[in-house]
DNA sequence: TAGGCCATCTGGTCCT
DNA sequence: AGGACCAGATGGCCTA
């Protein structure tokens, strides 16, 4: 008995681990509910995710996409490299370098983003980690076609993305705690690139089509403090830029 | 069929 | 003593 009522307790301990892993993976890019991020997986997006907002921060500067993306991506293994790219209408082959013609990536050397990279002392990832020889490429080299997202026209040449996806599941959860001009961590500076309707909030359904209110939420209070200066922040930064 | 991912069970350890 | 946490083992499911 004491045995079933100990397993019972965990299993409860386990399910609320995942709720709130899933909770993260609604909060990191490329939220789907049909594609879902493997746990170890949205930990290592979370982290970069993380780490590279930190570097807006620090910086003071709207980084471009591909240092964006590419700090997302990195330490990923291959699908869910492919996913971002997909989530960002990217090809990935224009930021993997052992995918990539341009001579700028060939022949080694370490891509220049420090980013979290993988703890000292832990074995690497049985997949590897993006090992970038360039710097920042300016957007256009990246993504040469129309800049508005529509998820039914093919993004890149043949990359295989299945099912296709849409940025837009990126920060879903705070579309009811959104006000208009007050987009999470800035990214409206990406708002024409990414988001195809006008309001910057318009698109931030997820291609699988579910709304925040949807969920079995409880109402959460708006936490003003840390959360929206950070925004604030960054928000400025954006604009400035 | 192998490998990845996952849920569950289980026993050990630590904490209250 | 009982609960929380953890890690190992196991089996099921899915995909390449």
């Amino acid at each position: 008995m004491r045995r079933m009522k100990a397993n019972a307790r965990e299993r409860n301990r386990m399910h609320g681990l995942n709720d709130a892993l899933e909770g993260l993976r609604r909060v990191v890019p490329c939220y789907s509910k049909t594609q879902k991020l493997s746990k170890i997986e949205t930990l290592r997006l979370a982290k970069n995710y993380i780490w590279a907002l930190s570097e807006v921060l620090h910086s003071g500067k709207a980084p471009d996409l591909l240092s964006f993306v590419q700090a997302l991506c990195k330490g990923l293994s291959q699908p869910t490299t492919n996913l971002v790219a997909g989530c960002l209408q990217l090809n990935p082959r224009t930021f993997l370098p052992e995918q990539s013609s341009d001579p700028h990536l060939q022949g080694g050397g370490s891509y220049s983003f420090q980013g979290p990279g993988l703890t000292p002392g832990l074995p690497s990832p049985p997949y590897g980690h993006l090992d970038f020889s360039h710097g920042a490429k300016p957007l256009s080299y990246v993504y040469d076609g129309p800049l508005l997202t529509d998820c039914s026209s093919p993004a890149f040449d043949g990359a295989p993305l299945s099912p296709p996806l849409s940025v837009n599941g990126n920060f879903s959860s705070f579309k009811q705690e959104v006000a208009a001009g007050d987009f999470p961590f800035g990214l409206q500076h990406y708002g024409p690139l990414l988001y195809a309707p006008t309001h910057p909030l318009d698109g931030l359904m997820g291609f699988d089509g579910h709304a925040p209110h949807e969920r079995n939420h409880a109402p959460r209070e708006r936490s003003h403090a840390p959360h929206e200066r950070c925004m604030t922040t960054l928000n400025a930064i954006f604009h400035e830029s």
